[in-house]
RNA sequence: GGGCGCGUAGCUCAGCGGGAGAGCACUCGGUUUACACCCGAGCGGUCGCAGGUUCGAACCCUGCCGCGCCCA
């Protein structure tokens, strides 16, 4: 599988261009079929179907989001030998499509009634093949690894009979029927859509309270809409309210309509709120609805299906449902009706999301799902551990919307999607077909005209997707799927209906795991929105900065149950962390590191080696066990600063004298470079897939990284007293810079000076890398200390566990020869800022170490910690105060 | 109204019982043969407020204030 191929290292450039290489490099891993999962391979099995997105879409940060994690978890279960597959598609969106050709026919004046059915559902397929999908060619230039040759859609004939299959199984158990029901009626869509669909929001209107009837058998009644009085069939009362008593079985007098309509006693009334009486309107109100069933009231409905009064017989009829509320307001007004008006009143109407429409409550007759047994055995998967919700705190929210679930409303007045497959005969019969059924062919049947709502199909795509109904091996092997991964928006869409489906049809959930990530904000945890004008396209981001950039962005920012906050500048220093992978491995490559070198024995390495090859055992365990939980976010943060402060900062650089040295300690450091940096670019892979491809490709001359082993075994075991020693090394260079950059010594300017105690220090061989990373010369002939610089370092504390020579509380002794006086002043404001520090830390420790209580009751190695904190923070000021004393008058 | 979550450096966020952290921004210095998409050094916080538990609280508990999301 690992074709060696000659060694790349001259041909990586001097920089990273992600622009001209990803498109090609993409096309590669799929000419080469990496992303194709292979049934027969013997490996164990790894399946995330996509959340599918819609046909009309195009990739916003929510899919790129949804993108990256998925195929984070997927690259990485490839590498670690899983037959891993990510199944692509999109569903069909019915309203979204239709609506996109029917605006099309309406700039030629026509609607899809012009045409007829069957046309424009062929118009709606030709869109398709046109302009649809454009998010698959995106999904490329994010990287995504699915495996094309799996690609499916909501619509195609596969999927489609298993809509049918499961529609015909659900009838004929009683678990779909038909009934005339009050549903959430779109006049914008002209279709009734689902609870789900409905947004509820906070709006200013009117509270109109009306007087009805006259004389002793006059009421008054409040409403938000005037208008559908013109629907109203009773008034009702709570039966203990004393005030109305005496109207109990009798009518009252509608004004405009004339109408004699009954009042009626009901319990549901709150005879506290308002004047105690409720105009009932049961085809326009769900709460109505369930009062005319209690009472037989009559039903009549007093809008078409655009929301405009009709059928009622009064002057009101053609008008807008808005514009008769107004209107009728006002007619009631002249006949001194109006009794009170609030405005503006606050209260909650529900709006179609797609259009921002207000909802109009339509009684008209629709399928629906029983969902009561669906969703108990959801939340019983949830519950019994078969599927795990991730973040936990998302579960509840799960169990209370499955607890509480409506039956769903699955039918839709369109035409584009699954025909609902119920025929009705001459003489009312009503059959309902399977996939391979013949329809009826006599005189007057007649098939339903609606179709399902999209989400019917959506959710059985975890296994319709796989071959469903049929057995396939897909089937069989994929399901049920590993994870399904999707923002926590989803969960009442997506996750809950492929549950209740997954449950159903396959007799198991369809999901071992489901990930819920946060939603991406802008820079100030702004929502992203197009009135706000603070949206990011990805897309526009993969041009500026690589693909790699944007994905690092959105993996370092998701934590589980959080939001995130995005924007330019953080993609951007993404993009500066893939260029500092991208100069680290170049730099690593022209010293001679290589994959190819045996890393030299436990007793040969340098401190600096023992260090880095434990800290990368060390990251390779973390970053295991974050993926593992989902923790994306802090995974990545880990490789990040292991890459930049650990290697690239301190390995590299000590790197470079050890390469200086040259003979077997150059040669182990080839050596150890090439196995940190195969083991960092293979484990950065399923994040930045396209940057660690040039890379890793480059450094070991092999084909690909994407089927490359996952580490398991890289690194070794922590050596605590190189730990120790290069700690020690990190804070004496520290110190000295510290002291440079305070002195204005410019970091070219050779400074001559003297290391002393360094063998007490346990830093013997160490000099060399101080100076270097220093810049500090041998002192030549003519030396003559000008500043001191005292550094305590603890190499030999953790030395003495070891066994080694004690040398606790030992200070490193740097003098300089500065070439002339020292700035006094700088040195004793630095000193002093020691000083305070230092004292703090002692004030601290004692406070703590004088109170008995502390002694006593906290645990020994806190108490000793804190000595051992307390004993250092002394001589730091005994050193610190003797330098200051030191120091020339100012 | 119910539920969930959040208030920590200028911004966005980690930390969730024993030494206040990161990225970005900011200041100063730097044409160091991997990198200025960089390097080095720094500045910056009564951890929302008030009580309580504890030897010890950013962290646990209670209340309050402010904010977000979901559901009704």
């Amino acid at each position: 599988m690992t074709e060696t191929l000659p060694p790349r290292t001259s041909d990586l450039p001097a920089k990273w261009n992600p622009g001209e290489v990803e498109g090609e490099m993409y096309q590669r891993w799929v000419d080469r079929g990496y992303f194709e999962a292979d049934p027969t391979s013997g490996k164990p099995p790894f399946c995330i179907v996509i959340p599918p997105p819609n046909v009309t879409g195009s990739l916003h940060l929510g899919h790129a989001m949804d993108h990256t994690l998925i195929d984070a978890l997927t690259r990485r279960r490839r590498m670690q030998g899983y037959d891993a597959l990510w199944l692509p598609g999109m569903d069909h969106a019915g309203i979204a499509t239709q609506s996109v050709v029917e605006r099309q026919l309406a700039v030629d004046g026509k609607s899809r009634h012009d045409l007829g059915r069957e046309l424009f559902v062929e118009k709606v397929w030709d869109w398709k093949r046109e302009s649809g999908g454009s998010i698959l060619g995106q999904m490329r230039r994010l990287g995504d690894g699915v495996d094309w040759s799996r690609e499916r859609f909501t619509l195609d004939d596969g999927l489609s009979r298993a809509v049918q299959t499961v529609f015909k199984k659900m009838f004929d158990e009683g678990l779909i029927y038909r009934a005339e029901r009050l549903v959430n009626w779109s006049p914008a869509l002209q279709s009734a859509i689902s609870d789900i669909e409905v947004d509820h929001k906070e709006v200013e209107g009117e509270l109109v309270s009306m007087r009805y009837g006259d004389g002793d058998r006059e009421i008054v009644v409040a409403t938000t809409r005037v208008e559908t009085m013109l629907g109203d069939t009773a008034v009702a009362v709570h039966p203990d309210d004393e005030r109305y008593t005496h109207l109990h079985g009798s009518t009252i007098t509608m004004p405009i309509t004339g109408r004699e309509i009954p009042v009626v006693a009901d319990a549901y009334v709150d005879p506290s709120f308002g004047s105690g009486a409720v105009k009932i309107t049961p085809a326009h109100d769900p709460n109505d609805f369930e009062m005319g069933r209690r009472h037989d009231l009559p039903m009549p409905t007093i809008m078409d299906e655009a929301g405009v009064i009709a059928g009622t017989g009064t002057r009101f009829d053609g008008m807008d449902r808005f514009e008769a509320r107004v209107a009728i307001r006002e007619e009631l007004a002249e006949q001194g009706r109006i009794v009170a008006e609030k405005r503006p009143y606050l209260h909650s109407v529900g709006h179609d999301s797609r259009t921002g429409v207000v909802i109009e409550p339509r009684l008209s007759l629709q399928w629906f799902v029983r969902v009561e047994q669906l969703a108990k055995a959801s939340g019983d998967a949830v519950r019994s551990g078969e599927t795990t919700i991730h973040p936990k705190e998302q579960a509840k929210r799960f169990f209370d919307w499955v607890d509480g679930m409506h039956d769903w409303c699955i039918s839709r007045q369109l035409w584009w999607g699954h025909r609902i497959p119920v025929w009705y005969g001459p003489d009312g019969e009503t059959v309902c077909l399977g996939p391979d059924d013949e329809a009826p062919t006599g005189e007057g049947w007649q098939r339903d005209e609606d179709v399902l709502d999209t989400w019917f199909s959506s959710g059985l795509w975890p296994f319709s997707t796989l071959g469903w109904p049929d057995s396939t091996a897909d089937l069989e092997r994929y399901y049920p799927t590993s994870v399904l991964v999707t923002g926590h928006d989803i969960l009442f869409f997506w996750v809950v209906r492929m549950m209740m489906f997954g449950t159903y049809a396959m007799e198991r959930a369809p999901f071992e795991h489901v990930y819920l990530h946060g939603l991406i904000r802008d820079e100030h945890g702004k929502k992203m929105s197009k009135s706000r004008g603070n949206g990011i396209d990805p897309l526009e981001m993969i041009d500026e900065f690589g693909a790699d950039a944007l994905r690092f962005t959105i993996a370092r920012g998701s934590n589980p149950g959080t939001d995130m906050s995005l924007s330019t500048e953080w993609v951007a220093a993404s993009r500066n962390f893939t260029t500092k992978l991208w100069n680290i491995t170049r730099f690593a490559l022209s010293k001679g590191a290589s994959v190819d070198l045996e890393l030299p024995a436990p007793a040969d390495r340098t401190d600096a080696d023992r260090w880095i090859l434990g800290r990368l055992r060390e990251v390779r365990e973390e970053t295991d066990e974050l993926l593992e939980s989902f923790q994306f976010a802090k995974a990545t943060e880990g490789l990040y600063h292991f890459t930049w402060d650990e290697v690239a900062d301190w390995y590299v650089e000590l790197a470079k004298p050890q390469l200086e040295q040259g003979g077997a300690v150059a040669d182990g450091t080839r050596a150890v470079l090439g196995h940190v940096l195969d083991t960092l670019l293979r484990m950065l892979h399923p994040i930045v897939p396209f940057v660690t491809e040039a890379l890793w490709t480059a450094l070991t001359g092999r084909e690909t990284v994407v089927t490359a082993a996952w580490p398991t075994d890289a690194g070794a075991p922590a050596e605590p007293d190189a730990v120790a020693r290069v700690q020690a090394v990190q804070k004496l260079i520290t110190e000295v810079r510290r002291f440079r950059t305070e002195q204005g010594l410019p970091d070219r300017r050779s400074v001559a000076a003297k290391l002393e105690n360094l063998a007490a220090a346990d830093l013997t061989g160490h000099e060399a890398a101080v100076r270097f990373l220093t810049r500090l010369d041998a002192p030549g002939d003519d030396f003559a200390a000008t500043a001191t610089i005292e550094v305590p370092v603890q190499a030999g504390v953790d030395a003495a566990s070891a066994g080694k020579s004690a040398s606790a509380g030992t200070s490193v002794h740097v003098e300089l020869d500065t070439s002339g006086a020292i700035d006094v002043a700088a040195e004793r404001a630095r000193l002093g800022r020691d000083l305070a520090a230092a004292e703090k830390e002692r004030d601290q420790a004692d406070k703590k170490l004088t109170n008995p209580k502390f002694t006593e009751k906290a645990p020994a190695d806190v108490v000793d910690g804190i000595r051992a904190r307390q004993e250092a923070a002394r001589s730091e000021i005994e050193r610190i105060g003797a330098r200051l004393a030191a120091l020339p008058e100012s």
